[in-house]
DNA sequence: TATGACAGTTTGTCATGACATTTAGAAGAA
DNA sequence: TTCTTCTAAATGTCATGACAAACTGTCATA
C-alpha cells in the first residue's frame, strides 16, 4: 500500500483522468510502484486526489487496459509491472532501425513506373492498366547490407525520386505526402539466397533469408502499398510478444 | 443512419452495456451495419434502448476499442467494419492447426529429463542443477511433416509421457496441469536445413526453414517453457496484422 | 464568390448518488 | 480442529445531471 504524490492541474487542457493515469504509469515504469504493490481502494484514491470516483475509475481503466495493474472485485487493485513491448505497431524497417539508434542507409537499385503486373494489380485493388511505382532498394546499417526490399505502390499516391528514397524511408515519404496508414497484413517466412541476392547482401549463395511480405492499408481500408523484403537471417529476425 | 432492434434482458446477469455491445458487434460482423454506416447519436441511442447515456457510452467504448466503430466529437459515430484477425493471441501450433480444421499429428523423437543446460537454465530462470524436460517432436499434417519442435520446461510443472505428447498438444497438456499462460516472447527468423532436419522434414538439405523461438511466461511473470521450432518454409509462415 | 462568424449538433469530461456482486477474513458451530 | 456462515471491504454496474470542446453547415459581409 503506497501513497503516490500527484500534482493535478485543473486548468490544464489535459483531462484529469489522463493526468492521473500518466502519473501512475510513470511511477510504475520507474519502479516507484513496483510489481505486486497494493494500491489504495478507488474510493479513497478519488478522495485523495479530490476527484469523483468515475473519474478515478477512468484513469484506472487506462492502466488496466495497458496491462500495468489488475483489479479484483472484493480485493482491490495491484500493480502488475512495467509494460511489455509487443511490437504490434505499423512501422517500417527504416523507423525501427532509427528507434534502435541505428543509422539506416538506402541504395536505390530500381525506380520505375510500370503497368501493374497482374498479382500486384490484384493486391492493390487497381483497375486494368493502372500505373505503379516499382522500387527495389538495398538497406544498409553501418555500411553493411541488411535487406533487399521490393515495393509496389500506385503512382497517384506520391511523387517519388531516387534522391527522396535515398534520403528517407518510404513510409516517411508517403506520410509526408498525406497517406494515412491504418494497418498492414504481414507474413514472415524464409527462403534461401540466389546468386543476385547473395551478391547484393554480401552473403553466401544458399544462405538463409528471412522473408517478409506486407500489404499496407489506409484508413478507408484501401491498399496503399505492397512489398516483399528479404533480410540476412544472421542479422535480422522479427520479435513480437503474444498475450493471453 | 440505421435503427438496430436489440432485445435487452434486464433480469439477465449479463451487464446491460455488454448486451448492447454484443448486439452491435454481431450486427457489424454480419453486415447488418455495414462499414461507413452512421449510427444515431449517443443520447438518442440511450433513449431508444432505455439506458442512461454513460451505459450506452460504455457499450460504445467497447466497440471503439475493438476497432469496429470510430467516434468523432461534433460529428457522430460511424461503423468501420468487421474486426481484423490479428493473430496476437498466445496459442500453439497444435491449436492453430486445429482452428484451421487440420488434424495435427505428433511423433515424439526425444523425451528425457536432464539437468538444465546453461542457456536453458538462464532462459527459464532456474537455479543450478534444476531438472528439465527436453522434448523433440515432429509435427505432421495429413501425414506430411511440417515442423520439428524442441522444447524445454521444468519437470515440476507437469508429468509428461510420450503417450500424452502424441495424443495432444504440449500447451493443452500444460493447461490441464494447471499452468496459467499469460504471454510469450517470440522471435521469427530463418535457417537452412541440415541433413538431419531435412531427413525428418522430408525436405532437401539446404532448403529454407522458418525458425521460431519462444519463451512463454505465466501470470506471475515466471518463465514456463522455452523452445525452438523449425518449419518447412514451403509449408508455413507467420501471419500477423499490424495496426497504427 | 470567398471568407469569417455564429448556431446547432455531437462527443468528451466530470460530478453525485445508489445498488449489486465478489472476495477474504473472522466468528460460530459441529 | 475443521467446516460453514456471516460480515466488511472493494470493485462493478447503472442512473441523473451539467458543462466543455470539436465539428459542420448556414448566413452575412466584403
Amino acid at each position: 500500500m503506497t501513497d503516490l504524490d500527484i500534482s493535478i492541474d485543473r486548468s490544464s487542457p489535459i483531462p484529469l483522468y489522463h493526468q492521473v493515469a500518466s502519473a501512475f504509469d510513470k511511477a510504475i515504469r520507474e519502479g516507484v510502484l513496483p510489481p505486486e504493490t497494493k494500491l489504495e481502494n478507488e474510493i479513497s484514491l478519488a478522495k485523495r486526489y479530490n476527484l469523483s470516483r468515475p473519474t478515478m475509475r477512468q484513469a484506472m481503466d487506462r492502466l488496466v487496459r495497458d496491462g500495468l495493474v489488475v483489479r479484483r472485485r472484493g480485493v482491490g487493485t495491484q500493480v502488475i509491472g512495467p509494460p511489455v513491448r509487443r511490437n504490434l505497431r505499423l512501422s517500417s524497417l527504416y523507423n525501427d532501425l532509427q528507434d534502435e539508434g541505428s543509422a539506416p542507409q538506402t541504395r536505390v537499385l530500381t525506380i520505375e513506373t510500370v503497368t501493374a503486373p497482374e498479382p500486384i494489380r490484384e493486391k492493390l485493388g487497381l483497375s486494368e492498366g493502372s500505373e505503379v511505382y516499382h522500387l527495389r532498394r538495398l538497406r544498409l546499417v553501418d555500411g553493411r547490407p541488411l535487406a533487399l526490399m521490393e515495393n509496389w505502390l500506385p503512382v497517384t499516391l506520391a511523387q517519388l525520386t531516387r534522391k527522396d528514397l535515398e534520403a528517407d524511408g518510404l513510409y516517411n515519404l508517403l506520410r509526408r505526402a498525406g497517406v494515412d496508414f491504418r494497418m498492414a497484413h504481414q507474413r514472415v517466412g524464409a527462403d534461401v539466397a540466389d546468386e543476385e541476392q547473395a551478391s547484393q547482401l554480401k552473403a553466401e549463395t544458399g544462405s538463409a533469408l528471412v522473408v517478409m511480405e506486407r500489404t499496407a492499408l489506409d484508413s478507408s481500408g484501401a491498399p496503399i502499398e505492397c512489398g516483399r523484403h528479404v533480410y540476412r537471417a544472421d542479422r535480422y529476425a522479427f520479435d513480437i510478444t503474444l498475450m493471453n
